[in-house]
DNA sequence: ACAGCTGTTCTACTCGATGGAACAAACTAT
DNA sequence: ATAGTTTGTTCCATCGAGTAGAACAGCTGT
């Protein structure tokens, strides 16, 4: 038992571990989680027989890989999800009116959760899905959340993931972050400038409840190539910010 | 241990128990959860306590609910699949043009699983989610699949699943459904009428690998008020039949 | 104030997860 | 072919850890 840890179960911890090393390497052998995992070979085996009685991995072979059975509970979260099922449509929309990438994205555990993710016609390919997760810092999404949080939650929040850099563009400084925070509540929507990836850039909208609290944030992704700077700081905020609002709306009943 | 099954890990079973519980009831409490699992509080508390340190629940206020970080293995699964990334945007194009509800489905463990599901203009709101599971004989989509699976797999299928009736239109008769197989192998798609759900006709169809094994289905569904006997069994066929093609080409590189 | 709920903590017991060795099956290389 | 290496799998004794039950604490309503 480590430290001041309450009674866990460790046997239930190994098997999130053979779990989070199958979406790490994908499909893989004993032997080869047992090295990567530093337990013994039948340990390996033993989780994933259960696992696969469990049906939530299936053997191809003598590899094994996730099933379809985790995305049953992905699916059932997602649908579940009160704000997705109020912005589903509006994400929907905001993709098929830019042709470009939509995504909306919530705060969970610090930090930012895909919630939904459409490709417009022309929208550059991301490898960006539902459930993944990113720092907040250095996504115009993340920012859109952060600006609208407490300060002590996130205090919190950059005291336990820090400020680490992705691109040479992505913010490092606190006092530079709090600058760029109080920013984006002035005027309503927030920007990254190839913060995440090299060459896209994001403007993302806040989405707020009646009570104040963020619920989460709606963006749209483009090439820097595609997004000129008249259409970057105009155009796309006015149409991103339309798309909060109308979700703000349902989510308010 | 039960019967001759391996070595498997027990306690592991149990924390899956009580994922699939919080999945059938949606958010609930450490006692009502010991109710229903027939387990000891303060196990299931210590599975609780390790799930929510895991991430794999948050806990709001005294009741436990599943987190996104389920939805970041689901989407992962979905992303990764091979059939989903070819056949995504045929589903999209088949809910835009036809404005109703398309979905995507594949057979794991002998069950249907929708992959994808999209929802056009004037589409019914179904419940239907990626990761969903459904019986195939009772909907067009698994008919589809059926069709083209191999006769032995079908007998193994039906035998653990069996035919039970979802509506009185439900096929719970085996010579019903081989018959109905054979004439969707002749006409290239299935239909179901009411057979899951009163009042909604379904037009599947099957894709095929170049080796001759089934990847899938795909389909479309609508209220019988808005498609007649003609569209049923002449224009929706074509559609669909032609997304499933697009899906194939792609499919064989 | 008291009774009846919760969730949580503690502890002793014993069940079962674990690691190591032994096994079989599949491949490689000589 | 045969020997050697690597795989997945099974077996088994040990001891670590999950479990159940009781005790505690915090809350609600009468």
């Amino acid at each position: 038992m480590t430290e001041n840890a309450p009674h866990r179960v460790e046997t239930s911890r190994k098997t999130i571990r053979v779990l989070d090393a199958l979406r790490e390497h994908g499909s893989s052998s004993v032997t080869f989680l047992a090295r990567e995992l530093e337990m013994n070979k039948s340990t390996v085996h033993n989780h994933l027989s259960t696992l696969e009685a469990e049906k939530f991995v299936v053997r191809d072979g003598t590899d094994y890989e996730l099933s379809l059975r985790l995305l049953g509970f992905g699916g059932y979260v997602q649908h579940r999800h009160p704000l997705y099922q109020v912005a589903k449509r509006e994400v929907h929309r905001l993709a098929s009116q830019t042709g470009e990438l939509a995504n909306l994205m919530v705060e969970e555990y610090g930090q930012g959760v895909y919630l939904a993710s459409e490709q417009g016609e022309r929208a550059v390919d991301l490898d960006i899905y539902p459930g993944l997760r990113r720092p907040l810092h250095a996504i115009g999404l993340g920012k859109a959340i952060l600006a609208h949080l407490s300060p002590e939650r996130v205090d919190d929040i950059i005291d336990e993931h820090g400020l680490p850099a992705e691109t040479d563009q992505t913010i490092t400084d606190r006092a530079e972050l709090d600058a760029q925070l109080a920013t984006v509540r002035d005027r309503g929507y927030a920007v990254d400038n190839e913060e995440l990836i090299r060459g896209l850039r994001c403007v993302g909208a806040p989405i707020i409840a009646k009570d104040g609290t963020v619920l989460g944030a709606i963006s749209v992704s483009q090439p820097v190539s595609r997004m000129n700077n008249e259409r970057f700081t105009d155009e796309v905020p006015d149409i991103v910010q339309s798309a909060a609002n109308v979700i703000e709306l349902h989510a308010n009943h």
